[in-house]
DNA sequence: TCGATCGCGTACCGAACGGTACGCGACTGG
DNA sequence: CCAGTCGCGTACCGTTCGGTACGCGATCGA
């Protein structure tokens, strides 16, 4: 939800914070503009004042969601320094701990892909580009511990986080959390003891 | 793209490939039925006469698509009779296999859950169904194999191979397909070594 | 006090959506 | 030869989509 610090008028405002409810509850494609500027009490010219259009809008929304996950990584580096180990449980307990949330539909970025398959709309570029700065941070992270091969493994995590994101929202959020931290122990341990 | 063997007139049949290749290429939701019954060269009329509804349509598409993963435990039941190792990776290779298809855009099943928010909906209450069996068969299968939790185990694949597939679109499929291997693989040593 | 500026909502736009009324033309049984 | 049926496409329906022209009212500097 945090906005990058962009200055906003009062309309602006309730558009924003409507739009991200709408957004997380419903996805993108399914909400209208008319929907967000009638749910936040403001006249549709404000939201094309204080964003430019709707795609403008989405990509800041996606851009908002994807700051908590990167910054985990800057959050973890500072809780544990010197300790890759404990900084990756951080980040994997950080997806863990969002999938608890109520209404929870799976990550943002990845069902945003889903929505836009046209690889060169705006809203799908700037979902490429989070993603694939997440796999660098994560990959940069577990280069740090001692395994052969640390890019393989840290893409087998990005897999196991996706995955358990998305099952999270057929199944049950519990099932999907316990499998996560289950799964990824014992893949970090298998990579572990091979090399250590 | 198997269909059921409904009986179907030739405009029907026309309709069917083109919804089943455009919804393939592009997702259902950013296919209109004008498109379809354009690209197939055929009346609209002709579309409602066959599929009484869009909806209707793509429930008929999302279950022929989930074909031939179901069938695929049934085929490696029959290919590897009383080895439920073997046809596990048979069950998994599938996967891997069908993330090899030019212009792979993930799992269907769970793309369409993304496009249908709604649980309520017909196509969103299809799609529930199918990967929850998908999961009925899985655990079915994997409870052959001598591992104390075979749910938790079966839980741990399927949220493999969703993540596989989800990762397949952003990045790469030959990383998504040679992690997926590696890490069943690996998580499969995992249960069977605790206790065999 | 007046005039310019600014944020705002009403009312509207063309396009695209899913879905349908209706009439044409080709077969088929008598 | 003809009447009924069946599959089909043209042309249209109302609705909803994203986006905009425009005028109102409050605020603020002179």
């Amino acid at each position: 939800m945090a906005d990058e610090g962009r200055t906003r008028s009062p309309a602006g405002d309730r558009v924003w914070r409507t739009a991200c409810e709408l957004f997380s509850r419903e996805g993108i494609r399914s909400v209208g503009v008319a929907e967000i500027a009638e749910t936040s009490g403001v006249g549709k010219p404000s939201l094309y004042r204080n964003f430019g259009s709707k795609d403008d809008l989405a990509v800041a929304y996606v851009r908002a969601q994807a700051v908590e996950g990167l910054e985990s990584f800057d959050v973890a580096r500072k809780a544990f320094p010197g300790d890759p180990m404990a900084q990756l449980r951080h980040v994997i307990a950080r997806v863990a701990t969002e999938m608890g949330t109520p209404g929870y539909r799976g990550c943002v970025i990845a069902n945003t892909a889903i929505e836009f398959p046209d690889r060169a709309h705006p809203v799908r570029v700037a979902v490429d580009e989070l993603k694939a700065e997440y796999l660098r941070r994560l990959t940069e992270l577990v280069s740090q511990l001692p395994v052969r091969d640390p890019g393989e493994l840290a893409y087998a995590l990005q897999m196991l986080m996706e995955g358990a994101s998305a099952t999270a929202q057929f199944f049950t959020t519990e099932r999907s959390r316990a499998a996560l931290t289950e799964t990824t122990d014992r893949l970090i341990d298998s990579y572990l003891s091979a090399e250590g």
